[in-house]
RNA sequence: GGAGAGGUAUCGAAGCGGUCAUAACGAGGCGGUCUUGAAAACCGUUUGGCGGCGACGCCACAUGGGUUCGAAUCCCAUCCUCUCCGCCA
């Protein structure tokens, strides 16, 4: 979401951005845009003429009727009726117009980062930085489910009977490790100086409208039959909805904050949904990172989040690498984004764990989250990132932790959360 | 879910068809006077959005409609909060 004004004053800018992203169909939008905006500016400046004529007669009657004197009042009631077929013609028009141009608004992507690479889609996507040696062990690592199952971990089968596909029953020590995993990154990010918070799991249409584009929203969200509710994505939603219409003070600026949740996803279109396991699933828990700062730090706060993540998957002996996301690839309401991904020895390759996003001003300016400022308010930024969504993470972790007898060992970090236990043995 | 009360600025709270709605009156915040410093007292200041180069104008009293020349005020709908009752982790 831009500011139209931004867009009036530069549209070379905004359609060069459009080409990085290889969303040329969107280029007329720009001049149709910047045309509606003009329309419905001189639509308001004579309404608003039409409006102080009118407020000044309306004082005026008052004034005579005050005085009693009831025949001059009566000539003014006539000379504002004159105009007031005009004036709601002209408010019919601008709310029109005003919808119009907000629709065509909500799908002008925001200008990315000078520093995102090209390209058209996620095969353009960058390797910025491997942490850890990717190791491929002698034995042979199983499917994640099947690791799961010699613990009696998972039940997939019972739980398509249940809700079906996209669900799973965790059990015993695997849903334990499930629950150390959140618990240990909960506190990671309490020793780091995030504030914890439990958020609601069910937000308002007009907060999903503001942290997520359309087809993200289609694509994504479960809507709760007859209310206006939807089940969260994920807590980034419920977590910067929390600031809408909220006018932040400086001081209290940048807001650290990190939340649980569980997150639904209807993953509509998404490849995957057939397969067998935890990889893409409908419901998954996960702990998130927040962060509400002023716009020029918004860019140190990216390196900040992703790094926590980098190290918290270390901290637990897990290769990982992140991976930029390339214009293409890049979700609208987005500057920067980009993937912590975890190595798998099965696959022999990284696959996404988290993902770390710069949103600028996007949300903030959807949502009127702003800053109050010495010399007038001005637009937040936003940036989430996970922390971790344990399922994903479980299957990292069991592939890299495991041990050619079949035993899974238990980092260090992890062992006061699981009571101690030092490895998992069947 | 039932009954009642209510939603006005940072907070409390008045206004209940025009002549004090940017909004009284308190409190808080900010600036100042006084003071060695602080407190107290006193003076000043303190909503957000839109249009316009500006002068200035428009909009907003939970939200959305309606009545009226004119609505915070009257009518309708919706949402939310509080109290009591019911139900319930």
């Amino acid at each position: 979401m831009l500011d139209i004004k931004f867009v009036r004053e530069n549209p070379d800018i905004v359609k060069e951005n459009i080409k990085k992203k290889f969303q040329d169909a969107k280029l007329p939008l720009v001049d149709e845009v910047i045309e509606l905006d003009k329309e419905n500016r001189a639509a308001q400046t004579e309404a608003d003429q039409l409006r102080a004529d009118k407020n000044k007669i309306a004082k005026q009657i008052g004034a005579l009727m005050g005085q009693g004197k009831k025949d001059e009042a009566e000539e003014l009631k006539a000379q504002v009726k004159k105009d007031a077929d005009r004036l709601t013609e002209l408010e019919k028009k601008n709310s029109e117009l005003k919808e119009r141009i907000q629709k065509i608004m909500y799908q002008i992507p925001q200008i990315i980062d000078d520093s995102v690479p090209i390209g058209e889609d996620d095969t353009h996507n960058v390797e910025i930085e491997k942490f850890g040696e990717p190791v491929v062990p002698d034995f042979e690592v199983p499917y994640h489910t099947d690791i799961m199952e010699r613990f009696n971990g998972i039940d997939l089968d019972s739980a398509r009977r249940v809700a079906g596909n996209g669900f799973y029953y965790l059990i015993g020590d695997i849903a334990r490790l499930h629950s150390a995993v959140i618990s240990y990154a909960r506190d990671f990010m309490i020793d780091r100086g995030f504030t914890y918070v439990i958020p609601p799991f069910m937000i308002h249409g007009n907060v999903v409208e503001g942290v997520m584009s359309f087809p993200e929203m289609d694509a994504m969200m479960y809507k709760i039959e007859g209310e206006d509710l939807y089940l969260i994505g994920t807590s980034e939603h419920s977590m910067i909805g929390r600031f809408i219409d909220q006018i932040i003070p400086e001081k209290d600026l940048p807001m650290t904050l990190t939340s649980y949740s569980p997150c639904f996803r209807k993953e509509k279109g998404a490849h995957g949904m057939e397969e067998r396991g935890v990889y893409r699933i409908h419901q998954f828990e996960k702990q998130e990172m927040i962060v509400v700062c002023r716009p020029e730090e918004s860019k140190i706060w990216y390196d900040k989040l992703w790094q926590n993540t980098v190290d918290l998957f270390r901290s637990l002996d897990i290769p990982v690498r992140t991976l930029e996301c390339c214009s293409g690839d890049l979700a609208d309401l987005k500057c920067k984004s980009c993937d912590v991904e975890a190595w798998s020895p099965r696959q022999k390759k990284y696959f996404e764990v988290g993902s770390c996003s710069n949103l600028g001003d996007a949300q903030a300016r959807r949502l009127r989250i702003r800053i109050k400022g010495e010399n007038g308010n001005y637009l937040a930024h936003t940036l989430n990132n996970t922390v971790v969504a344990p399922p994903r993470m479980l299957i990292a972790f069991l592939e890299n932790n495991l041990r050619e007898d079949g035993s899974v060992a238990i980092p260090k970090v992890l062992q006061p959360y699981m009571g101690g236990k030092t490895e998992l043995r069947a």
